[in-house]
DNA sequence: CACCACCTACTAACTTGTTAGTAGACAGTA
DNA sequence: TACTGTCTACTAACAAGTTAGTAGGTGGTG
């Protein structure tokens, strides 16, 4: 499954995947960003006419709730990256990422647990 | 350094970085899609407001050539990604990729070797 | 009951991204 | 010299993203 969120949506997205199904005025006060209470509503629509939230009525209110896990988000978000700025390659991007200073010793000794029990299948 | 490219001025900027210097018409013949003349041109252009590209003129022709990194747009989507889907965090993002079967025994061994001359430097 | 607060629906305005057409300059060729 | 092809500059048009205002409904409170 393709997933693509912008900027504002993976905001909303981010709120409705920490906090669970949420009114608007639940999820706006949890936006780091001050938006109106009706931008909110409308970036909520959107996604939900883009099938990656839906929502329940509850008496006159709405309650929102993803339909997409955000594993499937990242997957999708992280496979497109991959495909513009690393040559399809995610290991070019591992790479990237491994050698540019951005870990601690301790990240690195955690990664290297995983690589250890992760031992490759496919091969992309 | 900031960047953020559009995918259209990604697939500009991938055939600058991976062919030096070029013509319109060279940009234009290398991509993937079918894109009128004047479309590349506009795009360019626009990279060139936005100071990722420049150009010199060689008689009536214009020669556009990248004016940053391939290394620093690579970190810099990468920022981006990692801040709005992976907490900020690029350990979560790398324990997301390996984790995912997309990478073969062969890779996961370069990476291990890699992550083994990388002993960790900042914690970020 | 009247008012206030809050809710959804609809509309709108502006920006950015994407694509491409038209115009006009110019160089080479028949 | 006139034509053809190629080039840049300018303009345009539509889609998508972002933000928010207005209208109208409803539930509770004084």
């Amino acid at each position: 499954m393709k997933i693509s969120l912008t900027d504002r949506e993976a905001d909303l997205m981010q709120v409705l995947w920490d906090h669970g199904p949420s009114l608007v005025s639940e999820v706006r006060i949890r936006l780091a960003d001050p938006l109106a209470y009706t931008t909110v509503l409308t970036v909520l629509r959107i996604l939900e006419s883009k099938g990656y939230v839906g929502h329940t009525e509850e008496g006159r209110v709405h309650r929102y709730f993803t339909t997409v896990e955000q594993q499937t988000a990242r997957k999708s978000a992280l496979r497109h990256l991959t495909d513009k700025l690393f040559e399809g390659s995610s290991e070019l991007l591992m790479t990237h990422l491994v050698s540019d200073q951005k870990l601690s010793a301790e990240q690195v000794q955690r990664l290297r647990k995983i690589l250890g029990a992760q031992r490759g299948r496919s091969k992309r």
